[in-house]
DNA sequence: TGCGCAAACTTATAATACAGGTTTTCAAAA
DNA sequence: TTTTGAAAACCTGTATTATAAGTTTGCGCA
């Protein structure tokens, strides 16, 4: 961790290219995630800006996670982590440039593909606990809270089975928006043989994805899908 | 803009918590892109924390795409950008915890459905669009960059056709990072007649989603990328 | 009414100070 | 020799002050 980094001919924003020296300077030396990068005081002098400078670019990469930072401790290099990425949808949402409708949409479309995928690769340990989150909301019905911790559980499991990372990152970034519209679409479920209807559907794809049926599995999650978007189109969506 | 933001109880990070108040601040007086925050001074005030916090938390706010930075302009809201999500997946990959091909498998994912919605969607004047870029590619297969160039733009512009923004922002993200790649699967296709071919898959699909066929415009775009797996594959992945 | 310029306002960067974490080091004890 | 504990060195979090430079606003003049 002696090297210099290069000096940038610079243009007008010294914290953007602070960011991308730094960004480059985990690339360059292939740091992986919990590696230390060079404290504020070493930055500021290989970079040859100030310290406010060096601040305001790890604090930037620190929101878009590719940094952890902490009082006393040195910054890290970070793991993948979807927040970030939920942050954009959110923002999205709240200034009406996309509903929740679309985000729904989106959902469908890629959770198709991790209920096929997780049918195919999931792993025995992996089978067990989507069937526990299934299992644990039909036990209670009657407390919302403990039925949407569990229904998102169930799918970001999904969405990991499929051993792709990038799906995991995206289902895990709706769901960071999804909390706030969960309720709206569980009050929609007025009565109990709506609530059964969905758990139901829920323990059948745990199911399907245990017995390795990827045409099963696409095509119960595929009916969930409907079964949601119905109920939030009758709660009057948005 | 003359509103007090709520005094935080507040935790460790002041930073967070400023920029939790500011996103708050965004959606409670629910404003639009292009519509400016309290300044520096302002924000100071009202959050009861140093100008030093201020500006870190809107560093972070503009690191994540939700808010617009400019010297002796007020901070303003900004547009949806992809290039926060870009950031993520461009570190997964940096770091070893994403590789090409499982951005490629989601990228399949989504691409056949915003295929078939833009057949289903696409305004006349998207796809003429379209066969521009298919066109502009056919003729110039003798140059690399503006091959790209036009790959990337006709892929951006069926997701937009798609009419849901989740998934223009999601294929805009994934462009972000596979600029970098595209120039290998480029290579591994030696041959003319390879380069010919794959220019014809793109062809065919400007054109099923021209002729509002959304079944065939989804069929080729697998097609597509199955060509381009199989190109990458060749060429050693990563 | 329209134009232009100065004043007021705002952000960008730097430098300094200090409080409070964390890591390292080193000597004493087991 | 190994372990332990505490001090020293190091590091980040926050506040304050200064100054340069970009943007807006508004007033006065044409």
């Amino acid at each position: 961790m002696s090297e210099k980094l290069p000096t940038t001919p610079s243009s007008g924003d010294l914290v953007a290219g602070a960011v991308s020296q730094i960004s480059a300077f985990i690339r360059k030396n292939q740091l992986k995630p919990g590696d230390r990068l060079p404290s504020e005081a070493a930055l500021t002098e290989s970079l040859n800006v100030s310290r406010t400078v060096v601040r305001e670019a790890l604090r930037s990469l620190a929101a878009m996670r590719l940094i952890d930072l902490g009082a006393g401790k040195r910054p890290t290099v970070a793991e993948l982590d979807d927040s970030s990425i939920a942050m954009t949808f959110r923002h999205g949402l709240f200034t009406d440039q996309i509903d929740i409708r679309q985000i729904y949409d989106a959902r469908r479309t890629i959770e198709g593909r991790t209920a096929t995928l997780a049918a195919l690769l999931r792993t025995e340990k992996e089978a067990d606990e989507m069937l526990g989150f299934a299992r644990a909301m039909q036990n209670r019905l009657d407390q919302p809270a403990v039925v949407m911790e569990n229904d998102l559980a169930l799918h970001l499991a999904i969405a990991r089975a499929s051993k792709n990372p990038v799906f995991a990152l995206m289902i895990g970034a709706f769901q960071g928006v999804i909390v706030e519209s969960w309720p709206i679409g569980w009050r929609a479920r007025a009565t109990d043989d709506e609530r059964e209807a969905m758990n139901r559907l829920h323990l059948d794809l745990a199911e399907a994805i245990a017995a390795s049926d990827p045409q099963a599995a696409s095509t119960i999650m595929d009916r969930h899908f409907d079964q949601s978007l119905r109920a939030l189109a009758r709660a009057g969506l948005t």
